[in-house]
DNA sequence: TCATAAACTGACTAATCAGTCGACAAATAT
DNA sequence: ATATTTGTCGACTGATTAGTCAGTTTATGA
């Protein structure tokens, strides 16, 4: 017995596919319903347009990347390790869900981005920061701003995942790289 | 007296910030050949089709990007001074190439990289392997899988340079960071 | 049970787009 | 001087696209 997905969902789920492997550009709407099985109608019903569809699928993705970072994370943990959890669970999530990953990223470095609101970026961002904040007020980070300290880790992250998407690594080897690269990191900013 | 510049050179830079501001898909041809001030037709002369187009700024911009990299760095100074001029020399033209710089990294993050031959890629990166290989060689650099190394400080790079296009920076000040950055990441990788 | 709303459909359209073409102009070669 | 190639033009076209709309089905609630 199948069950159905909700056709919103749905939209989004192949949205994000033929976004991915075609860009924007070269994904018209009605290719999207056809390969969602829903009627051009419907994708307009739930997104008044293509872009408000972009972005909703940007602000989606982004959401379950968050949530999942700072999944299991106790608090009773040193500040290392729940760093450590939030720079696993991060790579490990992009590592598992390449096409959303590489979405996000191909969303922020296109002109899509400028339309995002700043108050929707800087709530993004909020929890991030705080917990950066929080931890070069304990002097275990490095003092410096929080944005840069914020932007180095970002892309940090996103280089070891571009390193380790491109190689084909055992589960093993791939841990290794990680915790080995978590080292760099840790060293760099503490 | 007015200096005509090349038109295909024409077409290319407005393309490069037409692409910067709208994206891919909302910058039709007819617009590029519009405000390059050429013909329709003369577009379409000078590259079959939009993607060759496309993939001609590419090359073009990023080989702007490497010869800038490696100017003026002398064989005789330390390998630590090379890499510096290096690191400086395209913080650099990041920031005074932002259109450009950003239109790399749009590119690159977009399924239009893929169109990008291996050979191409691998030419690309080729002086920048040799050199770290060089330096890891020399033990200066710490062991690690060139490939790793330059996915490090790549992505490094681009962090700063987003930090330093966020704000706004006094040139003194902007000096400043790239020289505390610098050193960070100089810890890391030695 | 019925009424109202929400979900859904797919044929349709107006607009736009990438790319063509035939003609002309300028430069270059012979 | 003449021929040939190269650069330039812009009107044109066939295909495609985002978005509409009038109507049908399904869910909801009173």
């Amino acid at each position: 017995m199948i069950v159905w997905m909700d056709k919103k969902e749905e939209i989004l789920k192949t949205a994000l596919k033929l976004f991915v492997e075609f860009g924007f550009h070269a994904t018209p709407t009605s290719k999207i319903a056809k390969e969602a099985g829903v009627a051009n109608g419907t994708l307009f019903h739930y997104y008044k347009t293509k872009d408000e569809l972009i972005l909703a699928l940007y602000t989606h993705t982004k959401s379950r990347l968050t949530d999942y970072m700072y999944a299991n994370a106790s608090k009773d943990e040193s500040l290392e390790l729940i760093f450590k959890s939030i720079y696993t669970n991060t790579i490990e999530w992009a590592q598992e869900n390449k096409a959303e990953f590489y979405f996000i990223q191909q969303f922020s470095t296109s002109p899509f981005y400028s339309l995002i609101s700043t108050e929707e970026i800087t709530k993004q961002a909020k929890p991030h920061l705080d917990f950066l904040q929080h931890g070069i007020k304990a002097a275990v980070l490095k003092p410096m701003p929080v944005d840069l300290l914020y932007t180095l880790i970002n892309s940090h992250i996103a280089g070891i995942n571009q390193y380790l998407s491109a190689g084909e690594f055992s589960t093993a080897k791939q841990k290794k790289i990680i915790n080995e690269s978590f080292q760099l990191l840790w060293d760099m900013i503490t």
